[in-house]
DNA sequence: CTCACTGCAAATCGTTTGCATGGTT
DNA sequence: AACCATGCAAACGATTTGCAGTGAG
């Protein structure tokens, strides 16, 4: 934990960027429920729980500044609202998410499975692959035995 | 074209939906454009070219008409617009994307690249695919060429 | 002293909704 | 007459921006 931080302010002050304790904050938050799809008012809420005088608009601002250093990724499921998603350590790829169209549960998937898609994507079409979004929408493994008791 | 229309029409009224005028000039917008991906405004304002009175209300109703219907498709390339993409005939999937960072184009896959990666999320995570969306972000096969140019 | 950073409120933008009207059956 | 569909304007919710105040270097 500690040491993301640390490895997080480095990365800010090398653009000469600052770790205030509002940017601090919000990455905590971040930190502490990565396994979370946070929107912006999410992260916003949680933040003001440690430090209740942050303002919407700073939230907004410094995950957008994180957004760009590349430390989270800004996704979006179709609802009309962006979420963020701390990025793991060393990953260069965006994880992929399976989201249920019955609970609206979302799980991550760490592995990257598109290693032969982008193989074929780069030499069939000339496209040089920098990153990728890939969601599954379905049936999630507890919704379908729900559905199944329903049914008999 | 004119029986894409017919088709389209015949599972309005199915569903007890009329193709009306306003509904049917919508639908030759995404006809005509079926390469691009318009945003609910960029089909509002090219519809307002054939039927002058239409509201965008209209527009934004018929196209969430159309996706319920899974005519077209919703899709989000992250800046906060809709955009509407006509499913093409037959496709039982959702198409990929190639988006450019440098010039922001976008290019269609058709071809389905993840019939072996949807096979193993349905047995390794218990998920049942019912459709994905796929996005690569990089750079298209023109803005490789001109950048190549630009670093010589 | 300077300048990046902040909080607040107002502004913006895409999208949705309420409602009175018009057209079909 | 009952009802679906429309246009318009107002409402809405997420995000951005202008600006004056603050604090670290």
């Amino acid at each position: 934990m500690e040491n993301r931080i640390e490895k997080i302010k480095k990365q800010l002050s090398s653009q000469s960027y600052k770790l205030t304790p509002q940017r601090e904050a919000t990455v905590r938050v971040l930190l502490e429920h990565e396994e979370d799809h946070l929107s912006a008012e999410d992260v916003y809420l949680l933040v003001k729980e440690k430090a209740p005088e942050i303002g919407l608009a700073t939230v907004y601002r410094t995950l957008e500044l994180l957004s760009e250093l590349k430390v989270v990724d800004k996704i979006n499921f179709g609802d009309g609202v962006s979420r963020y998603d701390l990025r793991k350590e060393g990953a260069e790829h965006f994880h992929h998410h399976l989201v249920c169209v019955e609970c609206g549960s979302v799980k991550e998937i760490e592995e990257d499975l598109l290693g032969d898609v982008e193989a074929i994507v780069q030499t069939r079409w000339s496209f040089e692959v920098k990153d990728h979004r890939l969601t599954f929408h379905g049936v999630c493994e507890q919704c379908q035995t729900i559905s199944s008791k329903v049914n008999s």
